[in-house]
DNA sequence: CTGAAAATGAGAATTGTTCTCATATTGTAT
DNA sequence: ATACAATATGAGAACAATTCTCATTTTCAG
């Protein structure tokens, strides 16, 4: 990875976290809660709130995290950016956020029909296509 | 359009606005401030901002306004939600703004896949595709 | 070592949005 | 028309996620 400034604690620690959970997505308040439980249970130094944030932001800057928006909470959900995931679109279910990668042809095709025919470089990385996955759909129709 | 309840000179003022410019996005103040322009030119009563607020979450809500959120800024950004736009995909210029209606095959295409193929019913009207548009990229490499 | 650049912490400040509640408006049944 | 209950409004307070401030500490290249 980049050189990011300084080795650190806290960022070695924030982006230990989001590597460790490489498939969820964390609020800024949830990576403080879990490094606060794991710093207490290892009696490491906690980051500090105002750190936590400057660090998600300058991984978000480089490219590590991926940034979301959850409209419910109106609060800022992140997730580790793997190798390579800007190459493919990815599904999330508006329900209950699980993140579908799709590594299929028909999304490179939808790419370079995007670039050649409407003259726009997508980043697929950062394009969610919000829906609502297979679980959540039967579990609502049977209720 | 379903009804909305009493029907308010606010609540006309504010989906009026978004009518006529059906194809850009605003933010609650920016609709806040174009009314006020509007009223000072008609004489027409101005909505407060909390009845504003109040009157987009109400549309949204009803489908007549689709929400975005700009990462940018860290405010909400609001649009039409025209007759059709669920339809199909939208390709966002994260440079200008600028909003493409992906009204292909192609895009059709990727939405069977991805419900027969993943189980995902993807709402498209609500899935934004970020990247950089032509105009903004030839602007970019010529400086 | 030393020094300059970068990072940190504590808490204040900012700001988009929501809430409160007293008042006003709307539509309907009489 | 009139009355009345449901709904909408405005002004500003309250809220909460995030950013900023700034004095102090840590990092690391030379």
């Amino acid at each position: 990875m980049a050189k990011t400034g300084y080795n650190t604690g806290g960022k070695n620690a924030v982006l230990d976290f989001f590597r460790s959970h490489r498939d969820r997505q964390f609020t800024a308040d949830d990576v403080i809660n879990a490094l606060e439980e794991k710093c207490r249970a290892t009696g490491e130094k906690l980051p500090g709130k105002s750190s936590v944030y400057r660090i998600i932001s300058k991984f978000e800057e480089m490219g590590a995290l991926r940034c979301f928006f959850d409209s419910e909470t109106s609060k800022r959900l992140y997730q580790y950016a793997g190798e390579h995931c800007d190459d493919h679109f990815h599904l999330k279910c508006s329900e209950c956020g699980q993140v579908v990668h799709l590594e299929c042809k028909i999304g490179d095709q939808l790419l370079r029909h995007i670039s050649s025919d409407h003259g726009f470089s997508v980043s697929a990385g950062k394009s969610i296509l919000l829906g609502e996955c297979e679980k959540c759909r039967k579990k609502r129709e049977n209720t």
